[in-house]
RNA sequence: GGAGACGUGGGUGAGUGGUUGAAACCACCGCUCUCGAAAAGCGGCAUACCGCAAGGUAUCGGAGGUUCAAAUCCUCCCGUCUCCGCCA
């Protein structure tokens, strides 16, 4: 959510920021609607205001004929406000229908383009392994060492099911650990946070209205969420906060659930894409203020990339394009795991900062040193999202021989072994 | 799942239809006093929106309703607590 005062002051840097995101929306007319709500609001606060004076000089006044009459004449007052209120009403739940949908402005840094594939890289690092045979992919390399088990998965689970088992269930014990120790050791605090959410959370994190296809619901009214950063983030929700504990860093950790309607022919196979995994999410809460944010997107995908290089699965950082930026984000890199089988990168970690756009909704403050209250900013990214992560290190391991080599930083979480087998 | 109690400002907590946006106390800030501090005294101290301002409006968990007038009465929802049941 935009502070409508920002809207009206900057309006063609929001339409243009909305166009720039393929964001079909009309500020001019939210404006002009804007002009309507105001001026509804006037005329019924006048109303109420002089009938606030009156029924005060109701209680101090004795005599009982004149009561009466001021009585009936605010009887007549009250209808004009319940009509005047009916109509502000309208006007603002439509008010604030499309104030929901005014996406943030990217920053000015963010590309053009319509879709993923006019990401800019930025920047790669690793080499590619070559091999003298041709790689599987992460499915048979599984498959052939009893890593995984997808036809029991989909028995079980229907589509997109799966089970982890051996090594392949112990990798991801080890790179939980692996990612939870470094995010501890660099000051953030541990948390395990629920996947079951309120609407509200959903609309606070800016993925309600609009990405409710992808969300399961429950019989209940309850949402599962696709991250944790919804839980995390609505931790502390309608709270205010000290200056001097920002900024915040958590790494969550949670089960992700995703329906991913519309990938019906996406990704079928495999652990790549599927409806339930978990994952380690950094979410960081800081004062408003935009070069802080900056510097904070810069370091939690640095710390990213810190953990890419020594897990050593090369990787490359794209900058994503207008169309390919969430409704609160002013800016996200990718970053993208190789993977030999498609002989492409794939996306394992999504860094993004969003100024105060989900703390508005979520009425997140703190007091700057002026005692002013201010909304804190939000930035997030992946730490560790397995299972897309365990798949990079399953191909970019593998060996001639069908067994898949465990990264050096790991083998201490798996029994000091050197390879699954 | 059943029965009951409750939800007030940063905190404790008073307030059950009428100058109550809200007593009192604590915390916090300023001033007086002091060489300084403590103590004491005095004053200030919620948020959002509209307005150049004066001022106005709204908010006592949330949403509706009754009334000239609601923190106070009614309905629903959310949450907390206690007892019982169920499960571990």
């Amino acid at each position: 959510m935009l502070d409508i005062k920002f809207i009206r002051e900057n309006k063609e840097i929001v339409q243009e920021g909305a166009k720039k995101k393929l964001v079909d929306i009309d500020i001019e007319k939210l404006v002009t609607l804007d002009d309507e709500r105001l001026k509804q609001l006037k005329e019924v606060e006048d109303l109420r205001s002089e009938v606030n004076k009156v029924s005060n000089n109701i209680a101090r006044d004795q005599d009982p004929v004149l009561k009466n009459q001021l009585i009936e004449e605010m009887r007549i007052v009250k209808e004009d406000i319940k009509q005047k209120e009916e109509k502000l009403k309208i006007i603002i739940e439509e008010w604030q229908k499309m104030m929901l949908q005014v996406p943030n402005v990217p920053d000015i840094s963010v590309p053009d383009g319509k879709s993923d594939e006019e990401n800019l890289e930025l920047r790669a690092w690793g080499e590619k392994p070559v091999f003298d045979f041709t790689p599987k992919d992460h499915v048979a390399i599984a498959e052939n060492l009893d890593l995984a088990d997808f036809e029991r998965g989909t028995k079980v689970s229907g589509f997109r099911g799966y089970f982890m088992k051996n090594d392949g269930a112990l990798l991801f014990f080890a790179l939980w650990q692996y990612f939870l120790d470094y995010f501890v050791s660099q000051g953030y605090t541990p948390m395990i946070v629920p996947s079951l959410v309120r609407k509200e959370t959903l609309m606070g994190t800016g993925y309600i209205p609009g990405g409710e296809d992808d969300l399961y619901k429950t019989q209940d009214g309850e949402y599962l969420a696709g991250t944790g950063e919804v839980a995390m983030m609505s931790y502390y929700s309608g709270e205010v906060l000290q200056k001097e504990s920002l900024p915040k860093k958590f790494i969550a950790f949670s089960s992700c659930f995703r329906r991913e309607a519309g990938a019906h022919g996406k990704d079928v196979k495999g652990i790549i894409r599927v409806h339930e995994f978990f994952k380690l999410e950094q979410i960081l809460l800081c004062e408003a203020s935009h070069e802080e944010s900056v510097k904070l997107h810069e370091e939690i995908t640095n710390h990213v990339e810190h953990l890419m290089q020594e897990l050593g699965i090369p990787y490359r950082i794209v900058v994503n394009c207008g169309g390919d930026l969430g409704l609160g984000q002013v800016k996200k890199y990718d970053i993208e795991a190789w993977m030999p089988s498609q002989d492409k990168y794939r996306e394992t970690h999504s860094s993004s900062y969003f100024h105060d756009f989900q703390t508005r909704r979520l009425n997140i403050k703190y007091r700057d040193e002026n005692e002013k209250l201010k909304y804190v900013h939000s930035l997030n990214n992946t730490a560790c999202a397995t299972s897309r992560l365990p798949a990079a290190i399953l191909e970019n391991y593998q060996q001639a021989d069908g067994t898949v080599k465990i990264p050096e930083v790991l083998k201490k979480y798996m029994g000091g072994k050197d390879f699954i087998k």
